[in-house]
DNA sequence: GGAGAATCGTGACGGATTTCACAGCGTTCG
DNA sequence: CGAACGCTGTGAAATCCGTCACGATTCTCC
């Protein structure tokens, strides 16, 4: 019996897989895959050893199998339809949420008690009068719900579902619902939700002791963070994403793996330390670092303090195909981010 | 350290006794509040223990000194306020759950890219353009924040949110955030709910063993039954919801609690067995047996089948302030409801 | 007043889930 | 060609969480 939190991770998984395939990424590593989906690197091998896949210890997992397995764990063989209950503001947002989706799971019927909407076509979903529900989730055979009405009405409405043969619920009712306990339900609390949130924001610092990584062995620092680095695979766009940093150029399309950080102005130690994947943290935005990055094939600086580079240099990097971003925080503040965003992680 | 869990569960019992105090409940034993709550009674004395909250062993927890017990554990001296992201159908219907909420926590400003929505006002909450957010998020000193943006945008947002000084994030975007670790991040994401409950629909009963009920003891079927329902507290209301009966006309003003089930209609049993808090579960819509249970004090009869009683009945029951309701279901099928909805029930 | 029944509080226990740690194995480099 | 490296797969340990079971307490009813 596999779990309910192990389930979720493997959705999580796929979607991630799905968007790094797309990315190009041909095969992958356990630890990779635990950073793109902040959970630990044994839990991955474990998840993917429930449902039977291998890796091979040298390439890792490969990304397309890899997907292909999950899906013929999660999925099932004909595709699951899925009806709405509860065409208000929150219906509409899951019915947004689906409509690229073209997944094994699709709505295909929303169901509201609010007669202007019954007959309308949302999403190109069709919307039935609530009355009608029971009748046609049965004579669909539909066994998912999602429920996006009032903590009122949830109960009842529930209960109806699960009379025409649903076999899992998605509420978004803030109650809890009195079912069979064979039926699946998953809460998404949003009270709840904040109410916990308020409670731990309050209480501060619950770090959990950054520690040593799971796996690998605690290295130098410095060692440490440029293995961290060149394993995690980190696009630079990825790492400007991360720490809030605004892009100004465009880098080489396809993007480039920074697997070092040089932080300065100094341009010997550039010279000396600069390769082609690194990216430069500099305070100084000048046409200099712009030439030194060019001639040790740099892909990305980074002006920290929020410094705008002017429109000559924006021009010289764009021909380039260097990476330019603005960082509104300082040196040491933007290496700390990154640090912090490759070392330690929030691991969900 | 009070774990993550244990906070959701306390936002849920506090709503539940909200609900239930301005019913007029005065007192709660444990497994009534746990019945309500769909944990077991086990689990509510310990989270209550947790809180450092204590009833009295007759009287159960003091409904009202509880909620103030679990106010000054969730909440903290200031109210805290929380900044949204994101102002489209989701955001919207997050401000929507919360206009009525007077709780200890609100939404008090929200952030969008979208030019149309700027320093407009929605649900009384003005809305920003999303360049402000990290000035005013950091000078209001907000920590909470809601994350209602499509994927693409939602790591940079929280990246800024972070900077801003937001201590603890919901996020309904279907990516992991990548953030330091002393961040409390509750993940709502729909599409990985959505695939669990099909893999779960599929998968069919994964029920758990009904067993022993967490605490009380097996006593004989019937007996258990009676003691079961007695102890639930539950209204002929509830009921009527729970099994997906609709009601026709309205019992006693504040309810009644059901307290024993007869279904049948041999009218001399009936005279044996029904009390002042027996429902009786009836095929035979007459006027006799309205007769017979006005004669008993009955105070609901549950028609089966769809079976609607005709205009005179309905007139009778109305005067004499008996509740009728009609389940669709046989008799059969509405027993054993009501039987699963008493005792074996979903739990979380 | 004492027996009985019901409840709460809590130490002990057990199951589930995650992490640790290491064997096994292909690759790379000297 | 052998040694060192880095990764996967997995048994074992650790941790977290919920349940059980029982003593303590209070009320009710002879």
């Amino acid at each position: 019996m596999v779990s309910r939190k192990t389930v979720a991770r493997m959705s999580r998984y796929r979607r991630l897989l799905v968007s790094l395939h797309s990315g190009g990424v041909e095969s992958i590593y356990s630890h990779q895959l635990a950073r793109h989906a902040v959970v630990s690197a044994a839990q991955v091998r474990r998840d993917l050893m429930v449902i039977g896949y291998s890796g091979s210890p040298n390439k890792g997992y490969d990304v397309e199998a890899c997907i292909e397995s999950i899906g013929s764990f999660l999925d099932g063989a004909a595709r699951q339809e899925v009806a709405l209950v509860g065409v208000g503001n929150l219906g509409h947002a899951v019915l947004t949420h689906f409509v690229e989706e073209s997944s094994s799971v699709a709505i295909v019927a929303a169901f509201d008690v609010s007669p202007e909407l019954t007959d309308t076509s949302i999403h190109g979903c069709r919307c039935f009068d609530v009355s009608r529900m029971e009748e046609l989730v049965r004579d669909l055979g539909i066994e998912i719900a999602v429920l996006a009405v009032p903590g009122e009405a949830a109960q009842e409405s529930a209960a109806v579902l699960v009379r025409a043969g649903v076999k899992s619920i998605i509420s978004f009712a803030p109650v809890p619902l009195h079912l069979p306990n064979d039926i699946f339900v998953e809460y998404m609390d949003i009270t709840s939700a904040l109410e916990s949130a308020a409670y731990f924001a309050r209480l501060g610092g619950h770090a959990t002791p950054e520690g040593t990584n799971g796996d690998g062995d605690i290295e130098p620092m410095v060692k440490k963070l440029e293995t961290l680095l060149s394993r995690s695979q980190m696009k630079l766009e990825d790492l400007a994403q991360r720490i809030g940093a605004r892009t100004v150029t465009p880098g080489k399309p396809g993007g480039t793996e920074v697997a070092k950080i040089y932080a300065g102005d100094r341009v010997s130690d550039l010279l000396n330390e600069a390769s082609d994947k690194t990216l430069l943290v500099s305070n100084l935005a000048s046409v200099q670092m712009l030439r030194v990055a060019e001639l040790m094939d740099v892909p990305g600086i980074c002006f920290v303090n929020g410094i705008e580079p002017d429109a000559e240099m924006v021009e010289m990097a764009r021909e380039n195909g260097t990476l330019l971003m603005v960082s509104p925080a300082g040196v040491f503040e933007t290496c700390g981010l990154i640090y912090q965003s490759v070392s330690g992680e929030n691991r969900a």
